[in-house]
DNA sequence: TATCCAAGGTAAGTT
DNA sequence: AACTTACCTTGGATA
């Protein structure tokens, strides 16, 4: 076992663990202690999220846990960097607040969930993942990747469990329609598979998707099965870099009528320019995670 | 208890 | 190009 320590201090803008992987971002981590995201109940911020990552092709397990200002992690093979590039540790918190407008709105956001960062999810989980979340409720997605591992990933041992690595492209490629169905699936089913054979096959391949221009890339991905606009800017925006990509979802629409009301155009590539702009452009993608984060958590009382 | 409805939308068919 | 409609499943809201 190896592991390692970071102290929060020395990462620009702090690092807030439990926001980061339970605001609905990455659907490709879990906790340890079983219990869902969301649920608060006996749960004092500390607790330990598990991954899968493939450093050197085979698969290994990556435990991580945020206490008394320090990042601990632990796995069989060195994951230092793993950690910091899936949790985006580098990145400048301080700098990005700093090219965000001060509206009301992204204020309070950022001060609620102040070292909430993005994360940066390996390109196929990220793709399966959010194909998978269409007219669906966080929770149920989580699970459902959980489903896809159990059934499909290659098995992992770490500290006396045995886990599973997400799926490979040639494992959901292989996977039945109806063994995906059910595992709930439902009509995304036949999306994944179909999305796993173009990857597996070489035929197309998410990640290539970073060499194009924002908006390329976002028509780009859209040649997978079960990838509209809405899914590819999550894509573009959790796993290939791309931190202007603001994802028009049923929240995000919903903050546009409240909020900037001005900017809804109609059509999905109109009203993402016009919102893009509206959050600072560069980082919007940013902004657009913790207004996200906010409104559906304040979903009862507020909106 | 039964029914309705929305959930981090997309594909396919019409106008 | 803009507009409709169908699509799986489930937990919570509503009647």
């Amino acid at each position: 076992m190896e592991s390692g320590v970071i102290d929060v201090d020395s990462l620009a803008g702090g690092f807030d663990l439990q926001s980061t992987l339970e605001s609905g971002q990455s659907y490709l981590w879990w906790r340890e202690d079983g219990r869902d995201y969301e649920d608060d109940s006996q749960y004092g911020g500390d607790a330990s999220y598990l991954t899968t990552t493939r450093e050197d092709g085979t698969p290994a397990v990556v435990r991580v846990r945020q206490t008394d200002g320090q990042v601990r992690w632990e796995s069989a093979v060195d994951a230092e960097s793993a950690v910091r590039r899936r949790l985006r540790l580098d990145d400048d918190l301080v700098e990005i607040r700093d090219a965000t407008p001060a509206d009301e709105l992204l204020e309070t956001a950022f001060d609620t969930y102040r070292g909430m960062r993005l994360v940066r999810d390996p390109p196929f989980g990220a793709l399966v993942s959010f194909i998978c979340s269409a007219q669906m409720h966080v929770t149920r997605i989580h699970g459902m990747q959980q489903s896809l591992r159990a059934a499909f990933g290659t098995p992992v041992e770490f500290d006396g469990e045995t886990y599973h690595a997400y799926p490979t492209p040639a494992q959901l490629a292989d996977a039945t329609e109806e063994q995906l169905r059910d595992l709930s699936l439902g009509y995304r089913a036949p999306y994944v598979k179909r999305t796993a054979k173009m990857v597996a096959d070489g035929e197309a391949d998410p990640a290539d998707a970073r060499e194009l221009p924002y908006e390329e890339a976002r028509d780009a991905l859209t040649e997978f099965v079960g990838v509209g606009d809405k899914v590819a800017d999550c894509v573009l925006l959790f796993s290939l870099d791309y931190l202007e990509a603001v994802p028009l979802d049923t929240w995000i629409r919903k903050t546009i009528t409240e909020y900037y009301p001005d900017c809804d155009r109609g059509n999905y590539t109109d009203t993402s320019r016009a919102i893009r702009e509206r959050l600072g452009g560069k980082y919007a993608g940013y902004a657009q995670t913790y207004v996200f984060q906010f409104i559906r958590n304040h979903r009862s009382t507020d909106v």
